[in-house]
RNA sequence: GCCCCGGUGGUGGAAUUGGUAGACACGCAGGACUUAAAAUCCUGUGUCUUCGCGGACGUACGGGUUCAAGUCCCGUCUGGGGUACCA
């Protein structure tokens, strides 16, 4: 019978789906063990060959902890809301939903031809309202909460309300805005409800608060920073600029600690850990106030460096500074206003662009110096940010080298206050060396000198030690119409929150999908008719993408639940992820927000778990492999890749999937397009050969590989092992189809061992598989392998236990073996990769049950050790000749049988090593 | 600039704790079967040298530690990713 694969794995896929084979069961005695992958986008291009990467791998780790006992949860959902669908309704009017739903349907065929155990009850869809409805519960409930530092954890705002009731707000201890006044009881009492609210909202995680942010006028949004990229936005590539906007914001800084200091629990790599920490920015420091010369203001700064306060030769604060205006005398007036005026409306990317332009300009006034009392000049300049610390720096060219250029550039004066570098030419930013010119830090190393001047600073009440962090709220706010509305109204002015029974707020219908004339997001189109209690607005703007994505992992715990998020008992079961797979462009969007809602949804005690996901792997990329074909310009002539260099040639990209191993298929080329198709070739050795290059998978690059293609010529078993054999799972790499006749050749050759009687043999109707007891050999074959396979997935080496099936393959086909015991074995163990042949296999083999819920094999050492070993003995490192000694042997034994060799002996020639290393039961050294 | 990860045959890659570098696969060359092709099977395949046995060299480059280095340390070059006037 032949290897059969589109026959096989259509009926398999059936009967998975039928049987519902790969159904998790909530509880049980099993270890729970879960499996997750980041949900797709599902967009309308379809899967390629490099989306169902991760998604092999992960189906390979669950169905090897399924043979190995463990219940575990391995579900698939769609991230369905977003922004492209929203484009194609702009342009075409058709409803998103329609869009999505087509695209869905075509994403869902596409894995399930892939032949992924996936438990499909369990599947989510963000844009469900069914599902969205929870989205607007959590956010519900982060509105309703305000952090606690005292107890280090988020509370309901109503503990916040009782406080200020009994003692107004000068004890509270909260992560809030900057610039809330104290207030007492009888004040808290006497303000208005709107004035209450007002004050509320400084607190709240879920805030309404202006804020500078990415505006994009083409797409009529707000984008967050990382849906920018180079300056533009990531979708459409329209220009993006900084505008001060009313918009929901989400309190994240206020967990800036707990993110950092969890990211020690968490078995991630370290690279993506880095990233996090850097995106975190934590840095130690102190506030330090000037006064304002002939005022009773004082400017506020934060510094990392408070040793070299005595190198400060003027304060820069940024365009935006609120005490700007002040500052600025008469004289200067004209000058700051064009400069600040200037400043603000230069985008994000003009700032980038002019990175080593310096501009600035002086406000007139001075500070005084407050160890010195000396006067110092305040600028202005925009390479001082308004949202990071305060907004103003205390500049030390001779210690920093922005200081440094703006010193230079405006002849500023530059005071040498650490030992090490040379002003001459560049500041010195090293954090070493010993205080010159600093009066009570003189002579002090820099890191002692730190410690003393912040004690100072306190003791002189000029400020404060300071932790800050790079990290800013998230806004939350989209200008869109296809994303959760924020089930919030407005009445009065003031902003209600939805209770739960009014939940889902669905999103209205809108006549356009657009922004209206007068700039107010999409769903104002439907406001008209959409309102709470029939009278009050509700908020216009939508969620952001990743409000859906950071919470879905506990959905799929109990995705159908109607009265929360999912039942409590259920969550407390399933727990964490135990593995998160997927792309590591998420490293600082969708990780730290889906880390940050946990930690919320922890402290109101509706989950126990402060980390979504214990281990998580970031699968590489696939790229492209573009193949291009060289017309001669002006002719309709191609020329081969090898002889173009006599001719002056366009390079066309050519489709993939008409070239083989870069040769091209010339008849398929003329009929690929109209205008080819009166193309002539220049051919070199009677074939024509197409140019390469390494490329992102796109349709316009017409280099997609599409996983359907693949599965109809080789099958799906193939595909997953190839996807897996091209290298290491966490590498990016180019695809390329040139190797994956090795892995179908493979599953030939494990297929001819049940229906063929050697490897040159034909193949039989009925299965040849004898019951004898295997030899020796084989056992040790068959039990190498399960060693191998076994500590490879473990460790999620999934390339390297494809070679080892190979190995294992070609010696019991040299072996010709054909026996249960070895082969039954085998197949369990292959079965996590290539589930369909070998589920086939085991049917074959007269078992009824599915193979995916027998039990895993245990290796045996015993059948792995060798009778004789080679021990190659050298002296000093040197080889000289090798020993044949039984493997049964200890290492002791090993050692003094090598001593007491004749050939040792006159090796050594009376000498006595010093030191005799046996390594790896196979070396002996010998230290003379 | 800073942070992180890499650099191994013609190609993808293997070498798990420092222990026989190049597993496995592709490609290529030769052979078997076949009228022929496909499929399948067998042999060879790091470089140089040698008729051959063998020998020398070899993991980006230059040093170092070690009996022993692809692996550890220092420096240089180089590729990829992240991030950026973050005070």
């Amino acid at each position: 019978m032949e290897y059969n694969f589109k026959e096989i794995e259509s009926n398999w896929q059936a009967y998975w789906a039928k049987n519902k084979t790969f159904a998790a069961k909530d509880g049980g005695d099993k270890p729970k063990y879960y499996v997750l992958d980041m949900f797709p986008y599902p967009s309308g291009a379809g899967l390629h060959v490099g989306h169902p990467l991760g998604y092999i791998a992960s189906d390979i780790v669950s169905r090897y902890k399924r043979h190995k006992g463990f219940n575990v949860l391995h579900p698939m959902g769609y991230d369905s809301f977003g922004l492209p669908a929203e484009q194609y309704a702009i342009q075409t009017g058709q409803h998103p939903k329609i869009t999505t739903e087509n695209n869905i349907a075509v994403y869902r065929r596409q894995l399930d031809k892939i032949g992924f155990s996936f438990d499909w009850d369990r599947e989510v869809r963000t844009s469900d309202p069914e599902y969205y409805k929870w989205t607007q519960w959590i956010f519900i409930q982060i509105f309703n909460s305000w952090y606690n530092k005292t107890t280090d954890k988020a509370e309901n705002i109503s503990s916040l309300i009782s406080e200020f009731e009994i003692n107004g707000n000068k004890k509270v201890n909260a992560s809030c805005e900057e610039s809330v006044r104290l207030f007492t009881v009888s004040e808290w009492k006497s303000f208005s409800e709107k004035e209450q609210s007002d004050i509320l909202m400084n607190y709240r995680l879920a805030y309404l608060g202006e804020a500078y942010v990415n505006w994009c006028p083409q797409l009529g949004t707000v984008l967050a920073n990382d849906e920018i990229k180079d300056g533009v936005s990531e979708r459409g590539g329209y220009p993006v600029e900084r505008k001060l906007m009313k918009q929901w914001s989400m309190r994240i800084t206020a967990y800036a600690q707990r993110l950092l200091t969890g990211l020690d629990t968490l078995d991630w790599t370290d690279s993506l850990k880095e990233a996090q920490r850097n995106w975190i920015g934590k840095s130690e420091g102190t506030s330090l106030r000037f006064k304002i010369a002939g005022s009773d203001k004082r400017i506020e700064v934060f510094t990392t460096r408070p040793d070299t306060v005595f190198g400060v030769s003027f304060v820069t604060l940024a365009p935006e500074h609120e005490l700007v205006e002040k500052l600025t005398t008469p004289e200067n007036k004209t000058a700051v206003e064009a400069y600040v005026s200037q400043a603000k409306n230069r985008s994000e990317r003009e700032r980038q662009a002019d990175i080593n332009k310096i501009t600035g300009v002086f406000t007139g006034s001075y500070v005084e110096h407050p160890f010195t009392g000396k006067q110092i000049p305040i600028w202005i300049g925009d390479y001082v940010l308004a949202g990071y610390g305060t907004g103003a720096v205390m500049a030390v060219p001779a210690h920093d080298s922005r200081d440094y250029s703006f010193a230079k550039y405006f002849g500023l004066s530059i005071l040498e206050v650490v030992k090490g570098g040379d002003l001459e030419k560049e500041s010195y930013d090293a954090k070493e060396g010993v205080l010159i010119n600093s009066d009570f830090l003189n002579g002090l190393q820099v890191k002692d000198a730190v410690k003393l001047a912040i004690q100072e600073i306190e003791i002189r009440q000029l400020g404060k030690g300071k932790v800050n962090f790079r990290l800013r709220d998230a806004v939350f706010g989209r200008q869109r119409y296809w994303g959760e509305p924020i089930p919030i109204y407005y009445k009065n002015d003031i902003p209600y929150a939805l209770i739960e029974n009014e939940l889902p707020l669905i999103l209205p219908e809108v006549d356009k999908y657009l922004p209206t004339e007068d700039g107010e997001p999409p769903l104002a189109r439907a406001a008209s008719s959409w309102k709470h209690e029939g009278k009050y607005d509700y908020e216009h703007s939508t969620m952001p993408g990743w409000a859906g994505s950071s919470w879905y992992f506990l959905r799929y715990m109990d995705a159908n639940n109607a009265s929360g998020i999912a039942d409590k008992k259920l969550m407390d079961y399933w727990q964490q992820v135990d593995l998160y797979i997927g792309g590591s462009e998420h490293a600082t969007g969708h990780l730290l927000y889906v880390r940050f809602w946990t930690k919320f949804l922890k402290d109101l005690g509706y989950i126990n778990i402060e980390e979504p996901a214990k281990k998580l792997i970031n699968q590489g990329m696939i790229q492209g492999r573009s193949n291009f074909v060289y017309r001669v310009n002006g002719t309709n002539k191609f020329v081969s890749n090898g002889l173009k260099k006599g001719y002056d040639v366009t390079a066309l990209h050519t489709d993939v999937n008409i070239v083989d191993n870069d040769i091209l298929d010339v008849n398929a080329f003329k009929k690929w397009r109209e205008d080819f198709s009166t193309a002539e070739f220049i051919l070199e050795d009677g074939k024509y050969v197409c140019g390469v290059e390494i490329e992102k998978m796109s349709k316009s690059k017409y280099n997609v590989v599409s996983p359907d293609d693949i599965a109809e010529k080789f099958g799906s078993d193939t595909l997953r092992l190839y996807e897996m054999f091209l290298g290491p799972l966490e590498q990016s790499k180019p695809w390329n189809t040139n190797g994956i006749t090795g892995v179908h050749g493979f599953l030939k050759k494990l297929w001819r061992l049940f229906y063929s009687a050697g490897a040159s043999a034909p193949l039989s109707d009925q299965l040849i598989i004898s019951n004898d007891e295997p030899t020796k050999g084989e056992l040790k074959t068959l039990h190498k392998t399960i060693k191998k396979i076994t500590e490879d997935i473990e460790r999620f080496s999934f390339n390297t236990s494809i070679s080892n099936f190979m190995i294992c393959v070609n010696e019991l086909t040299d072996a010709k073996c054909n026996k249960r015991a070895v082969l039954e074995p085998l197949l369990i163990c292959l079965s996590p990769y290539a589930p369909h042949i070998t589920e086939e296999l085991w049917k074959q083999l007269g078992h009824n049950e599915s193979i995916s819920t027998v039990s895993f094999p245990d290796f045996n050492e015993a059948y792995l050790v060798d009778d004789n070993i080679n021990y190659p003995v050298s002296v000093n490192g040197k080889l000289k000749f090798t020993l044949e000694l039984p493997s049964t042997l200890t290492i002791q034994e090993v050692e003094t049988e090598v001593m007491n060799n004749e050939q040792t002996q006159k090796l050594l020639d009376g000498k006595q090593p010093k030191k005799v290393i046996v390594v790896h039961k196979k070396i002996v050294n010998m230290v003379v």
